[in-house]
DNA sequence: GCCAACGTTGGC
DNA sequence: GCCAACGTTGGC
């Protein structure tokens, strides 16, 4: 089994949206980076867990765990021109994008923001706290999952 | 295959 | 809303 953190606007899409779908469970659509995709495509496997973290908001941190439920299947949204995440390139013969199902999990006791997962010598090599780094999903070690839980 | 121009991400 | 850092596109 894997760990993995996977990146979600709240005000688009939050941990509570989650929990709040049917069977608490949504598909994982709107990837449109090849290195994200590969990693969803290629490594996530059912039963993987995945740090679920809000980004680009007034806190960004990490919000909770969710389950890979299902592995990657073709993004249908890619197909949909009425989809803000079409894409002409993107076919049947050719989906381009992938996507899994993820369910909820749990909400962590508390949101651990950005600002103290920076301040945490144990997640110095986080691709997460790297400078630049835009990566939407990424790995994440068993040191690193288990230090992040202790800071709960 | 290079690289300039453009678009996007996401913290602040 | 700004803008640094990246990723992608497309002309050549």
């Amino acid at each position: 089994m894997a760990y993995w953190l996977m990146k979600s606007e709240p005000d688009t899409f939050s941990i509570d949206d989650l929990k709040a779908r049917p069977g608490s469970r949504e598909h994982w659509d709107g990837v449109r980076n090849y290195q994200a995709r590969n990693m969803m495509r290629d490594q996530m496997k059912k039963g993987d867990q995945v740090f679920f973290y809000h980004s680009a908001c007034a806190e960004p941190g990490i919000a909770g765990i969710a389950t890979v439920v299902k592995e990657s299947y073709p993004d249908h949204t890619a197909q949909d021109p009425e989809s803000k995440y079409f894409d002409p390139k993107a076919s049947v013969d050719n989906p381009r994008w992938f996507m899994v199902d993820v369910k909820y999990k749990r909400k962590l006791k508390r949101l651990i923001p950005l600002k103290q997962l920076k301040e945490n010598p144990a997640l110095s090599e986080m691709i997460l706290v790297k400078k630049g780094s835009r990566l939407s999903i990424m790995p994440v070690s068993e040191s690193e999952w288990q230090a992040i839980l202790e800071m709960e």
